[in-house]
DNA sequence: CTGAAAGCGCTTACAG
DNA sequence: CTGAAAGCGCTTACAG
């Protein structure tokens, strides 16, 4: 069986307390600690974790919960998040619900009760109950990719993103505009992005009509083929980068040129925005950048130093192909 | 603070073993159960799991070795196993490795640790020092996507899914062939994947060449890109879906159409493929479905149960776009 | 049905 | 520098 450290005591010929005192850097004499190294070495001691932590009364884990494991946004954060805590000594917990917003309240609970030091939460939408747990728990709470004034948060710029996409696109040319969004409950994405474009465009003559469809590509096909029947914009500014997969998607159903014909645009930085023909005009936002970002801000935290209430992350324009330029447009 | 199964115990008037004994389903008085009940719904008792783990010297904790997070076939694996796992009442632990075979390893021995009850392995490749591992834990491992004699093993049925693809671009005409595979460091997909594919092409005219690249899409885009330079194949074979991409792509800057001139398959059935135009043929693996079983079977062998040591997982064959059918090959 | 006691494997004052 | 003892919050025989 595994040793404890009474075993390795007994054979190094010293107390327990000793043995501990040596694992935790205390002062031992040289000879103690070689004797002590070496049966440690000799029968691979490693310590228990879970008496470690009763007696600590805490961990060094800290939790994230994320809606879903099958996004990029979320694979580039949690593995930023992980890579940071690795190097603290931290350890990173994931909980995946699913979208399913009950079970992210449990989540909070669950990490609750295995005494996590803090939760970094990738929620679309916070709610009482959410405030709630955070209160229950008392456990340090970080959202990340969107904001509540009660919390701390690390978030994307989307207003500006959204304005700097909403300028690209007029000085493009473009004049007949379709954006094509998300649900409002969505802070980030579906308020903030788009409140952001549409002041780029305020007192300018550009038409412009909002939609709203679901962050999956198959919604994505059947918006679009709905907006190309009832209008005919030059471009579609899509609210994410899935969005747009399907915006082009359709387009190609209906034998719609990209760009000539139609542009289309997205946000998110996808790596595949990058292989599809033509190349995706899109925002990139800086994911695994964000996810240290908040391990850090987390580990912050923990240690009860101060952090900034809400941090922004940065982001970037990426000029592709998907976008054409229209040299006349009729002012 | 939180409360113990001490304070509990005082609040109902009865001794902390027969809390104990009431949290773990033993018998207890209705007056005394209704009591502490109550006592523990009042003060939002929840036990501490360290102790409990301690106690017990094992968990619930199943943990899950990922070479990488940022991909479609390890997001839907994950998935179904913590669906599965959670409603088993087991956990998930996510280690991600970020692709290095030493944090493989480690992750093994710090899932020991942590006296994880069993490791699900999606790794790439088997070495000594895995088995090594798996001796020293002496904790039940499953692998995922790959086999070995020594191990327990859930896979994908390589093999046989490259001759379905042989077979199919066989019937579709092609003569000219070129399989664009990875590493044989792979045994699942740079071994099976290819040697099934082989085989379905022994005994017939076609001219076969076989090349190597990475996973990487843009790794891909080259390699693509250097085949097309000396040799003319009416098809190339992509050993994942994502070197498919890469390959389409490399096709689009050079101005070749797809299918009509290049026709392009993959592996694996990333969403992505059916959005992108022209859609890919490609074989669809069932990652979640692969990810429940490897889940059932992790807890069966947690419970000592009988489970056989290698499983097959089935294919699907998706007929689309990127295949042109030659009607007159040139037998 | 119920309770006192021992013990899971650590760490932490406190003496020496 | 070193060790004996208490305690973290549970569970598990063992008596009653």
């Amino acid at each position: 069986m595994n040793k404890t450290i009474a075993d390795i005591a007994e054979l190094a010929g010293v107390a327990k307390s000793t043995v501990s005192r040596f694992l935790n850097g205390g002062s031992v004499s040289k000879a103690t600690r070689q004797k002590i190294e070496q049966v440690i070495k000799e029968y691979h001691y490693v310590p228990n974790t879970f008496a470690q932590s009763l007696k600590a009364r805490k961990t060094n884990i800290i939790g994230t919960v994320v809606p879903r494991l099958d996004s990029f946004a979320t694979s580039q954060t949690l593995m930023g998040i992980d890579d940071e805590l690795r190097n603290a000594n931290f350890q990173m917990l994931i909980s995946n619900t699913s979208q399913d917003m009950k079970r992210e309240i449990e989540a909070i609970y669950d990490f609750a009760r295995q005494k996590v030091s803090g939760i970094i939460l990738l929620a679309a939408k916070i709610s009482d109950a959410h405030l709630k747990a955070a209160e229950d728990t008392k456990i340090p709470i970080l959202l990340v990719g969107q904001q509540h004034p009660n919390l701390y948060s690390l978030i994307h710029d989307d207003y500006n993103a959204g304005m700097t996409m909403g300028r690209h696109v007029y000085e493009q040319g473009h004049r007949q505009i379709a954006y094509l969004g998300v649900t409002e409950e969505d802070i980030a994405v579906g308020v903030q992005r788009k409140a952001g474009f549409k002041k780029s465009l305020e007192n300018t003559p550009c038409q412009v009509r909002y939609y709203e469809t679901s962050f999956k590509m198959t919604d994505a096909v059947n918006a679009a083929a709905r907006i190309l029947d009832e209008f005919t914009p030059s471009i579609i500014v899509c609210a994410t980068d899935n969005i747009a997969l399907g915006v082009m998607k359709a387009a190609y159903l209906k034998n719609i040129a990209i760009p000539s014909t139609l542009s289309v645009t997205g946000f998110g930085g996808y790596d595949v925005t990058e292989i599809i023909h033509p190349t995706l005009t899109t925002i990139r936002f800086f994911y695994k950048e964000a996810g240290k970002v908040a391990a850090h801000h987390m580990i912050r935290l923990v240690r009860e130093e101060h952090i900034d209430k809400i941090t922004k992350m940065s982001y970037e324009l990426l000029e592709r192909g998907s976008v054409d330029k229209r040299p006349n447009p009729s002012l």
